[in-house]
DNA sequence: TGGGATTAGATTACACGTCATCCATGTCGT
DNA sequence: ACGACATGGATGACGTGTAATCTAATCCCA
């Protein structure tokens, strides 16, 4: 198999694997990764509107996250807000009982990032680094990640 | 941001992205990249049984893709057969269809391991290779995935 | 000021991915 | 031979991911 192929099912089987991982350990709070990915965001950066939000995640990518929120706003740990000014937009934060388990998901990344960053060598970042963001600069996914990192 | 959780998005990105310009790919033929996997699998392994096809996927990693073929059953690229001698298995093959196809997806993703390939240094590859091993050598998707560079 | 773009979201449709559960069929021990 | 157990698949339920279409609110400019 030649090295472009198998580095495509790598990363498959990583993205798979690691978000099976999340999705155990994130269980118990009630939420996926996909809806930790949002109150994390909204966490750094409330208020923000649907595509405020959907530029800013790497997960659904492109489209506006609707239903994600959807979801999110019927379990009660986020509010939307239409504001004034434009009748148009959705103004999103978190309700007091989303930024609890916003809280709770931090603390659980924090382990997982631990163990990760446990089997890191140093100098392997770097390079992985560096492939990866050559491939994924121009797409939304990196460039909403980009935007995350820059602010 | 943590090393950790930078690679954790970077790794979901690019799979995001990848699978999307696979799905661009591949859309003229009519299938996805899940079943584009499957017939690449099919090919060079012909007959398989449903559970023996699982263990060679890196998609649909561990539950059984019934439904994955289901979808290939109906559009007639793939072949059901319920063998003699237990009644419990499904044997799987390709229907001339679906080996034409299955071509097809060989030339389409030969292109785009050929750009990948371009972008890809060769000592970038030992470590990426290496780190992604490690941590997927253990899970389902990864034992998958040895089992068919295995063969 | 009126009317055609543009914009922000919602909605629909389809295919996964995951987990849990169910059912028919075989297997095996006694 | 029979009954517990194991195995191979199918199915149901839920939440994404993606693209396409729809609607209402706002903009803009002639």
């Amino acid at each position: 198999m030649r090295p472009a192929e198998e580095l495509r099912y790598l990363i498959l089987a990583a993205q798979r694997e690691g978000n099976r991982l999340l999705a155990q350990s994130l269980r118990p709070l009630g939420i996926t990764p996909s809806q930790a990915e949002v109150l994390r965001v909204l966490r750094d950066g409330q208020p923000l509107t649907l595509s405020g939000l959907g530029e800013l995640l790497v997960c659904e990518s492109g489209n506006s996250p609707s239903r994600l929120v959807d979801r999110l706003a019927s379990t009660g740990l986020v509010q939307r807000q239409v504001p004034e000014h434009d009748r148009r937009q959705v103004e999103l934060s978190l309700t007091e009982e989303g930024a609890r388990v916003a809280r709770q998901v931090v603390e659980i990344e924090e382990g997982l990032h631990g163990s990760i960053d446990a089997a890191l060598q140093e100098d392997d970042f770097a390079q992985i680094r560096g492939f990866l963001w050559a491939f994924v600069r121009d797409l939304p996914a990196g460039q909403a990640l980009a935007r995350r990192l820059g602010t």
